[in-house]
RNA sequence: GGGCGAUUAGCUCAUUUGGCUAGAGCGCCACAUUGACGUUGUGGAGGUGGGAGGUUCGAAUCCUCCAUCGCCCACCA
């Protein structure tokens, strides 16, 4: 086949990927050991961003151990996206100028699904021109019924164990987008803000007490004011009531230990309805009352003093704030940073609310996970982040999992309609109100969280999906995901399967880095320094943004995404191509009888070359299998593009033009596009494609397998690189001198009599002949004995080099000296070491003496 | 307040049990060449590995302290 000169992705990769889909590679075969990858779900109705890029990490280790002959599966899912895709919808209906209050839960559920599978299909797309090579017949959809069943049944297990509770807690709410977040989700940002003082008086009017707060608003909730017990300033003033001003209430002082002394006044309002701490020192105090003030709406509600009702929190904050001064209440304000947890989406201010919802006991959950990762069941790549979980899991509070949001899977549990205290579970959340045993209940408005189905997924898609068929690939061998959502999702996911499961999700965590912008920062829309994988893929091809993904990045890790390396991608694609481009030419393949390396056939060396390609191939293929299962994709890649490039194209090509064996080039493309092809799957199997000697339509690229150690011999190997070493000092001396013709002489040696063709080519020798005698100039590198036929002016031009050359070994020989002359090392170091450094000490020294003698003659 | 990470060539970053002359991509300099590839070839310059101590025969790597930058968690009346 004639094939362009510049390798053009755009012309092959689509057809590619079909030819892999239809043929069926994607899916498990063979009877290797199961190995399974489930892809974390990108958002269904939305582009993929640069992270999920990252993928490609999955997809060379699911096509590495495709090829070595594993049963491999990599699954796809697409994630409903809770809330994300909710606020869009929510969008969406407010540019038509209606609201979620205009429809009931049903209706928004179905529009909502309406406008996801409008818009769904766009990110499969997307995945299949990064060359993601997963089994699409198995996508699970999060909001798929087998999910909903998984997640259901999950629930009420919890339930009967009593993991599930109801309770009254302060949420996390967002009065913008009318739900409450679990902890995780919100964002606290530093705000210059104020701390006011307040004055209190006592009920009968004997003192007063004066405290600090940074939400003066919330004082018409207070219920109490608190002081340390240890306060000796307060002790006195413990029992007393205060008559709480702007409102008719008297409130207690009580003291309690949360209270620190050196901040504001040492003592605290408590306001048990919005503010978390406050809560706290009320359970331990039951007597006091949780006093609501705040509405869902962010306005302050009907327990507040009339003057206020209905005013939003900041609009209340100023009216009271002007009411105290008025009262000469009001004795201090002091400037004051704190932090302000914010929602994640919209940024408004989340307010601390009480609400009923549903809760996960975390505690018993955590110490198993915390127990599987401390005793090494789950390795994490990198390795710190299992500490720095187990750290955040120690620390874990109950997990809030109900969202007032109706996108999502609803809660299967009905309340009593005549008793409030009475909830039971039940499936059949499609109706609003439910009987059983002669009782009326009416179902929970709320849906999940979205992680609680989504930390369930590794089961969820293998062990119990189509009918059980997948339950071999359970545990998964990988996750593979962002160091980000570690803690949202990771650390649940291992919770969840061992509590149901009694076994882990996973047996490794690849966790990596954030994507950076090129500058350095992160990628955000609103910076508009954003790249997508689409746009690369478009200008590069898809091949070149993998392979720059995948350059110098190690695990965890935050790293800048700059062109630099997808160019670099881009090159090395063109170089295999041009490698394939010219085997082609060169070799005729009018008879099929050999295709080595397809049939797993060992190569035929018969040129010094050829032993030395084996040798390099080899190891390079056995590095390469060892890095992937370490983890090390940057060290892997960097050891096939170096591989290829300077051994393949840079020596064996260029030999192969002095001798060449034909079957021994075909084998060398075949290895090169087999040890590529994990890396760079697009152009290594355009290529496989294009090779005439296959039979048509059978062995795709991505189903064969992982090439295999080959014979060669370790002197002839050997004398090729004396050869390297002879052509390369040749190069140099030639280059300085700038001269041509020039004559290499040699005495004795064979290897350059017998690789004549090979050295005038490579080293641009004139030619090559016998002399008896030395004259011009004596190659120093190589241990064959030869020489350049140059006169004295043209050794002077060189003769500066041959001074710093010799600088440079003596020195080195001086370091070995001295390193050898060590007891300690001699001593200590490793037996082969020290021979190395005699080895080396040795040459060297050899090495200037050649120089010095050299040198002499000038 | 607690935890984590980073600091290596002009730039972006690699380097796994501490051991050859610390590497790569891009950039830079010089040269070559248009019969595989200019998305090329050949040769080269460029680093006292943030700073200070320590352990060791030997430290970018282990320990201690310091500095600068960044991230996460918790608290913040």
């Amino acid at each position: 086949m004639k094939l362009s000169k510049t390798y053009e992705p755009k012309a092959y990769e689509p057809n590619i990927y079909q030819l892999w889909e239809t043929s069926g590679a994607f899916k498990p075969s063979g009877d290797g050991e199961p190995y399974s990858i489930i892809m974390p779900p990108p958002n269904a109705n939305a582009s993929l961003h640069t992270g999920h890029a990252m993928f490609v990490v999955q997809d060379i280790l699911i096509r590495y151990h495709r090829m070595k002959g594993d049963r491999t599966i990599y699954i796809p899912g697409a994630d409903h996206a809770g809330f994300e895709t909710w606020v869009v919808y929510e969008k969406h209906l407010e540019k038509q100028g209606k609201s979620r209050f205009d429809f009931n839960r049903e209706e928004l559920y179905q529009q909502t699904w309406d406008f996801v599978a409008q818009n769904r299909g766009l990110m499969e797309v997307q995945l299949k021109e990064m060359g993601l090579s997963c089994d699409w017949s198995k996508l699970v959809f999060t909001l798929d019924d087998s999910v909903v069943d998984i997640a259901y049944d999950t629930f009420k297990k919890m339930w009967d164990d009593g993991l599930i509770y109801r309770g009254e807690r302060i949420v996390n709410y967002c009065t913008k987008h009318d739900t409450s977040f679990a902890d995780i989700e919100v964002v606290y940002k530093d705000e210059k803000s104020h701390l006011w003082t307040i004055i209190f008086p006592l009920a009968d009017g004997s003192d007063v007490i004066e405290i600090a707060t940074t939400r003066p608003e919330t004082m018409v909730g207070d219920v109490a004011v608190a002081v340390n017990p240890k306060d000796e300033r307060y002790k006195h003033l413990v029992g007393k009531e205060i008559s709480l001003p702007l409102t008719d209430r008297y409130i207690p002082i009580i003291a309690d230990e949360m209270v620190d002394m050196e901040f504001g006044t040492g003592a605290v309002k408590i306001t048990p309805a919005h503010d978390p701490n406050d809560f706290e020192v009320v359970e331990r105090h039951p007597d006091l009352p949780r006093l609501n003030v705040i509405g869902f709406d962010g306005k302050m509600n009907e327990n507040a003093p009339e003057k206020y009702r209905g005013l939003d929190v900041l609009e209340a904050r100023q009216s009271i704030l002007d009411d105290l001064e008025e009262l000469k209440l009001l004795t201090e304000v002091k400037d004051h940073q704190h932090s302000v947890g914010h929602c994640y989406k919209c940024g408004t201010v989340i307010q601390p609310l009480l609400k009923d919802q549903w809760f996960i006991k975390v505690e018993s959950l955590a110490k198993q996970a915390i127990e599987k990762i401390e005793e090494g069941e789950i390795k994490f790549i990198p390795e710190n982040k299992g500490r720095v979980l187990v750290n955040y899991l120690k620390n874990l509070r109950d997990w809030n999992i109900s969202r007032q949001i109706p996108w999502g899977i609803p809660i299967p549990a009905f309340q009593n309609i005549d008793d409030e205290s009475d909830w039971i579970f039940d499936e059949r959340v499609k109706k609003q109100v439910i009987e059983v045993d002669g009782k009326k209940y009416q179902r929970d408005q709320d849906t999940f969280d979205t992680w609680f189905s989504s930390a369930q997924w590794p089961y969820i898609v293998t062990k119990y999906h189509d009918s059980k068929e997948l339950e071999e690939f359970f545990p998964n061998n990988v996750m593979e995901t962002g160091g980000d959502i570690i803690f949202q999702w990771v650390s649940r996911m291992i919770m969840m399967s061992l509590y149901r499961e009694q076994t882990i999700p996973f047996k490794d965590v690849y966790l990596h880095g954030l994507i950076l912008a090129e500058d350095g920062q992160k990628m955000s829309k609103s910076k508009g320094n954003v790249l997508n994988p689409q746009g690369i893929i478009e200008e590069y091809g898809s091949d070149a943004l993998r392979l720059g993904l995948m350059a110098s990045r190690s695990a965890g890790q935050n790293q800048a995404f700059g062109k630099d390396k997808v160019i670099a991608g881009r090159n090395f694609c063109n170089k295999l191509w041009n490698i394939a481009r010219y085997i082609e030419n060169q070799v005729s393949v009018s008879s099929s009888d050999s295709f080595p390396a397809t049939n797993n056939q060992a190569p035929s060396p018969i040129t010094a070359a050829d032993h030395w390609i084996i040798r390099e191939l080899n190891a390079t293929t056995n590095n390469v299998a060892t890095m992937l299962e370490e983890y090390r994709f940057a060290e892997a890649y960097e050891a096939v593009y170096h591989t290829i490039w300077d051994k393949v194209a840079d020596w064996y090509i260029e030999a192969s033009k002095g001798q060449q064996n034909s079957s021994m080039m075909l084998w060398v493309l075949e290895t090169c596009l087999k040890i590529a092809h994990p890396f760079a799957p697009f152009v290594t199997e355009t290529i496989w494609q294009t090779l005439d000697w296959h039979p048509k339509n059978q062995g795709l690229l991505i189903s064969s397998t992982w090439p295999r150690h080959a014979d060669y011999d370790s002197d002839q190997a050997n004398s090729f690189e004396q050869l390297q070493l002879i052509i390369t000092e040749t190069r140099e001396v030639l280059g300085i001198i700038g001269s041509k013709n020039i004559a290499l002489l040699t005495n004795s040696s064979q290897l350059i009599l017998e690789n004549d063709e090979i050295i005038r080519r490579m080293g641009r020798v004139g030619y090559i002949q016998t002399a008896d005698e030395e004259s011009g100039l004596r190659l120093t590198s190589t241990h064959e004995h030869a020489w350049l036929d140059l006169d004295e002016e043209q050794i002077k031009l060189y003769a500066d080099t041959l001074k710093k050359k010799l600088e440079v070994v003596a020195n080195e020989a001086s370091a070995l000296e001295h390193r050898l002359a060590n007891e300690g090392y001699i001593k200590n170091a490793p037996v082969a070491l020290v021979a190395e450094s005699r080895e080396i000490l040795k040459l060297k020294l050899n090495q200037a003496e050649h120089l010095k003698h050299q040198l002499k003659h000038l």
